[in-house]
DNA sequence: GAATTCGAAACTGAATACAGCTCTCAGGCC
DNA sequence: GGCCTGAGAGCTGTATTCAGTTTCGAATTC
């Protein structure tokens, strides 16, 4: 019955997926038994893997009452870009400090190799998958798995609200989303020539960018999950 | 049968102490029928809440061999009071740019109401708390949700080190382990003032005071852990 | 004596069953 | 009309059950 790899796993990938993408809409309740259905599997593993994306914060839960989707406000969001700050910032200050040279040299390298898919990107999806690899990249570095997996965790949590501001960017530049290759870049050049202040300022102030417009990204979140169809 | 406060719940706060206090030694495979005796909760309840405990970095799962404690090593304590310094850092910068005037003075209040116990406390335990409770009420100035989280987290699994540190401390210094209160009041001492860096790199050398002594704690807790009896 | 194989015991994985709580909504009351 | 009430349906909480996997030791072979 229990194969290689397990039922909860599946159905824990699945849930952090929907929940990530708020298929579950904010503060709604989730359904255990038509949920299982839906994923085949009985009510005792999605427990389980529901009680996972509860301690990552994915889902909350209620006694007697059940799991909800987390809710989704300008302040959640905010806290959350606010977290992302603190982590790689400190990320960077670490990779400063003791990265090898040649691991620092690789990730400048995978920046060159990834321009030309970065500038020719246009779906939003695609450059938020590269952002993310460029930023998980860079935690990597740090050599501390901590900080990666908080990384990790926020990460998953935003990336929804990431997403809708990348799109927004695009629309508003024309059909073509804005990379963020130079300022990554910067982040690689201090780290590169160990200047620490000047990476972590750089870091800093590229992740702050972005978390300005939380408020406004939320707003467009819930016009599009509300709005009846399309 | 589900009563008010569910059976999940205690049986979660229970092993989290045990997890938190290496009741089960690191890399110890746990029992899941034993457990849930001992517990007095089936398997189902117990399975869930260990599942939380995964998500939470305080115990590991492997398919089909079960649930065990996590590992304990120098690096992975360092990566801890790692993640420590980025998050706390963090938070004292916010705190220092908007927590309001009156939070900051009642947290240097209860600083100085503290004062005498933190001067006459010699048992450890009592002294971590008291610590504790002081990075968790200006980790609330900061007013983020996610990086007090955060820190709960850490704070739960570096606890058990962090209390041989101040033991090792207290041997050292000849029965009387010595308070850090200076140390809280001069980070203190910087929100107020609104100088972010000095308040930043006071909590910075604070923790990093502690980090450095991580591995020689590492290898006292194992000694304790490992010790016939006594 | 060491390595290997096989089989039983112990354990985990997941479905099911049912008890108890919550929610909803119809009906009665003010 | 608005508000309370209570029965019923639906949902959650947890014990139990059994299937499938791992583990461990004894018997066997080299």
């Amino acid at each position: 019955m229990a194969k290689r790899e397990s039922n909860v796993d599946r159905v824990y990938e699945a849930l952090r997926r929907m929940a990530a993408d708020f298929a579950f809409k904010p503060d709604q309740r989730i359904n255990e038994s038509a949920l299982s259905e839906v994923l085949g599997a009985s009510r005792t593993p999605l427990r389980e893997a529901l009680n996972r994306l509860v301690a990552e914060g994915f889902l909350t839960f209620q006694n007697n009452r059940g799991f909800f989707c987390r809710p989704l406000t300008p302040g959640y969001i905010m806290d959350l870009y606010e977290a992302r700050v603190a982590v790689e910032c400190e990320a960077t200050r670490l990779a400063c400090t003791r990265a090898p040279d040649e691991d620092i040299a690789a990730l400048a390298d995978y920046l060159n190799r990834m321009e030309p898919e970065y500038e020719s990107a246009t779906a939003p999806e695609e450059l938020l998958a590269m952002d993310e690899s460029f930023h998980a990249r860079l935690a990597q570095l740090c050599g501390n798995s901590e900080l990666q997996r908080i990384l990790n965790n926020l990460n998953g949590r935003i990336r929804y609200i990431r997403l809708i501001d990348l799109k927004r960017m695009r629309d508003r530049a024309g059909g073509k989303a804005p990379g963020d290759i130079s300022a990554h870049r910067q982040i690689v050049k201090g780290i590169a020539a160990r200047n620490t202040e000047a990476a972590v300022a750089a870091m800093r102030s590229h992740i702050e960018k972005r978390r300005e417009e939380a408020t406004e990204a939320v707003r467009i979140a819930f016009s599009q999950l509300y709005v009846p169809d399309e």
